[in-house]
DNA sequence: GTCTATATTGAGATAGAC
DNA sequence: GTCTATCTCAATATAGAC
C-alpha cells in the first residue's frame, strides 16, 4: 500500500514532473476493470495518461508487471484478514468477514482485478494459486464455526463458505465509494444478511 | 436452445462428418470461460477443435457471433423466469431465486460468460443492457415483496437484491454438474440461506 | 522522463483450390 | 467442409535521440 517499490519519483513538485510508478498503477488498474486486463492495451494506457507507449515502458517492464502488482497488493491485504486473532471460532468468522468487507472497500480496484483473474500467463496462475489458499483457510474457519455450533448444521459448510463469499465477493460489482452505502453499513448488511436471512424474524 | 439457426449439418452419421455450428459454438464457449474471451484467439479455438482456422469462417462470420449466440441464450432464459405468474409477490420471489439458479445450472456455460462482460464492443454492450433491464426486473420484485412484509424492512430492497443475486451468480464459480451438491440441494441451500441466514434458530 | 521511430509477433479475417 | 496461403492491422516491446 504505502511504498511503492523502491524508486518512487518525487511526485507534485514543482510543475509536472511527469508520472511515477504509482500513479502509473492506479491508472493502469482502473482501465483493466473498464475494458478487461487483456482487451487493454499498453496504447489504451498510454493514451489516457497523455504519454506514449515508450514512456510507459520507462516506467514498468511489461504489462503483467502492472497487473502483477496490483494482484500482489490485494492478496496480501486479503491475507492479512486471516492473521487477525479471536476469542473464539464465531467470533473469527464475523472477523473475518467484515476483515474481507473492509478490504474489498479499501482496495477496491486491486480486488475486483483479483476476483477476474483467470490464470492466462505465469503471473496470474500464481495469483490464483494464492487466492485458493487463502479461500481454503477460510473454509476452515467456516467449517470450525459450524462444529462450534455457530452456524446451522443442515447447510453444508463448503457450501455455506462458497455462498457468504460469493455475497461478499459479488460487492466488487456494484458498490462504489460515495454512494448510498457507505463500508459500515455494507458490512452489517452483508452480516446481517449471512447471518439472519432476509425473512422477517417472528419472535 | 434446441434449434441452432438454420443450416444445422447431419451430426454422427457415418464415419465423421465434421463439425456443425452447434458443436463449434459448445466447444468455443468452453474455451471462452476457460481463458477468457479476449485471451482467446481464433487459432487456440481452431486447435481445440482440430480444425484450421478457415475451417472455422466457414461456420462463422466472425469470433463475435459465436459470442452473441452464447449471450442470447443466456438472456433469452433468464428473461424468461421473469415472466412465470405467480400469487403474490413473496411466491414470485421464491420463484424468481429458483428459477435463476435452474437456469444457470441448465445453462451454466452461457450464463458464466453473460457475467463476465464487460462491455468492449457493440455486441458485449447490447448484452450489458439486456442483462441491465433483467437486473432491474428482478429489483422490483424485490422491492414489492418486501412491501408485502414478505421480506425485512431494516435491510435496503436495493441492496437486498444485490447481495441475493451476488450468491447466486457467485455459483457460476464454482458450481460443476455431476459434483457432491446438486441442483435441488443448491437451489434449497441458496433459498434458505438467503431467507433464513446461516445462524441456527432458537425455537 | 519523454519522445520518434521500428522490430517482431500474432491477431482476425479472406481467397480460392480440393 | 476443410485445406494452404495470404492480407492487414494492432499488439508488446525495444533502440536511441532529446
Amino acid at each position: 500500500m504505502a511504498s511503492p517499490t523502491d524508486t518512487a519519483a518525487p511526485r507534485g513538485r514543482r510543475g509536472r514532473p511527469g508520472y511515477d510508478r504509482d500513479r502509473v498503477l492506479a491508472v493502469a488498474v482502473a482501465l483493466f476493470i473498464e475494458k478487461g486486463y487483456d482487451a487493454t492495451s499498453v496504447s489504451d494506457l498510454a493514451e489516457r495518461l497523455g504519454l506514449t507507449k515508450s514512456a510507459l515502458y520507462h516506467h514498468f517492464a511489461s504489462k503483467e508487471e502492472l497487473l502483477a502488482l496490483a494482484l500482489d497488493e490485494a492478496l496480501t491485504a486479503l491475507e492479512a484478514v486471516l492473521d487477525e486473532p479471536a476469542a473464539d471460532a464465531g467470533e473469527r468468522l464475523e472477523r473475518v468477514i467484515r476483515g474481507a468487507v473492509r478490504v474489498l472497500v479499501d482496495k477496491l480496484p486491486e480486488v475486483t482485478l483479483l476476483l477476474r483473474v483467470r490464470g492466462n500467463g505465469p503471473v496470474e496462475r500464481a495469483a490464483l494459486e494464492r487466492r485458493r489458499a487463502f479461500d481454503h483457510r477460510v473454509a476452515e474457519v467456516v467449517s470450525r464455526a459450524q462444529r462450534e455450533g455457530m452456524l446451522r448444521a443442515d447447510v453444508d459448510a463448503a457450501v455455506a463458505t462458497r455462498l457468504v463469499f460469493g455475497m461478499v465477493n459479488s460487492l466488487t460489482e456494484w458498490y462504489r465509494p460515495g454512494g448510498a452505502v457507505g463500508p459500515e453499513a455494507l458490512a452489517e448488511a452483508v452480516l446481517s444478511t449471512a447471518l439472519d436471512g432476509l425473512r422477517p424474524r417472528r419472535g
